[in-house]
DNA sequence: CTAAACCCTAAACCATACTTTAGGGTCAAG
DNA sequence: CTTGACCCTAAAGTATGGTTTAGGGTTTAG
């Protein structure tokens, strides 16, 4: 699979799919002629990567986690690395419905900021 | 209130508040000297565009909130704004328990990527 | 009255995550 | 065998959210 397959099967431009190379999140191998190959599975890869991202891991994050997926087996720490993620935007969802709470409170009281 | 006041009150750095000056977010009157000039309630509003900013909020969202807080009282539109916000961390959170799940079984079958 | 400690602005700089551009090779069709 | 479509790299440019720097007033304490 060459890079503009990759693409057109995953909806994620050209020029991300090699700027993910560039940063090492995920490096095909190369033809003679120097041209990226992908291997099928690769779209999978590449979509959980935009899914990652969508929910706010940043790129050395993901990189992490694409390293423990494709290393040698050590699902502990990848299990550790969601899990915390879970627990981060659990937080982050009770810490919106404060502050609403709190905005909504600020809005029926007539002193306003 | 000068700047340093407030920065050290809300413990957001000088620069930082000189910047949402400038991008129009908060914006305070100004002494003769040119000095910027805060309310008491300043502390309160940073805090919140800290701890909004926090949620995920961006600049632009955050001065949209400030705007309907500070301007005439249009609270329906800012409510719209919270549960918008809220409906999307929630789908989030539901997203990332998705991809937790997808990424165990991977880890759980044979064949990863 | 001077020196330290603040205030101001404009502009440059940093990181993240890309996209665009410039310049050049490769390949498949006619 | 040339032309158009695609590949490559390196470097510059974009947007967001700040921080740092340079150059210059102000204020306050001794």
């Amino acid at each position: 699979m060459i890079i503009s397959e990759l693409s057109t099967a995953t909806n994620i431009p050209i020029s991300t799919i090699r700027y993910y190379d560039k940063l090492g999140i995920f490096s095909p191998t190369r033809a003679e002629n120097g041209y990226r190959i992908y291997p099928e599975n690769s779209i999978e890869l590449l979509l959980l990567i935009s899914q990652a991202k969508k929910l706010g891991f940043s790129l050395s994050e993901i990189k992490s986690m694409v390293d423990l997926l494709q290393g040698p087996r050590r699902s502990g720490e990848l299990r550790n690395l969601l899990e915390k993620k879970v627990i981060e935007l659990d937080e982050k969802l009770k810490e919106i419905k404060k502050m609403k709470r709190n905005v909504l409170k600020l809005l029926d009281s007539n002193c306003p900021l």
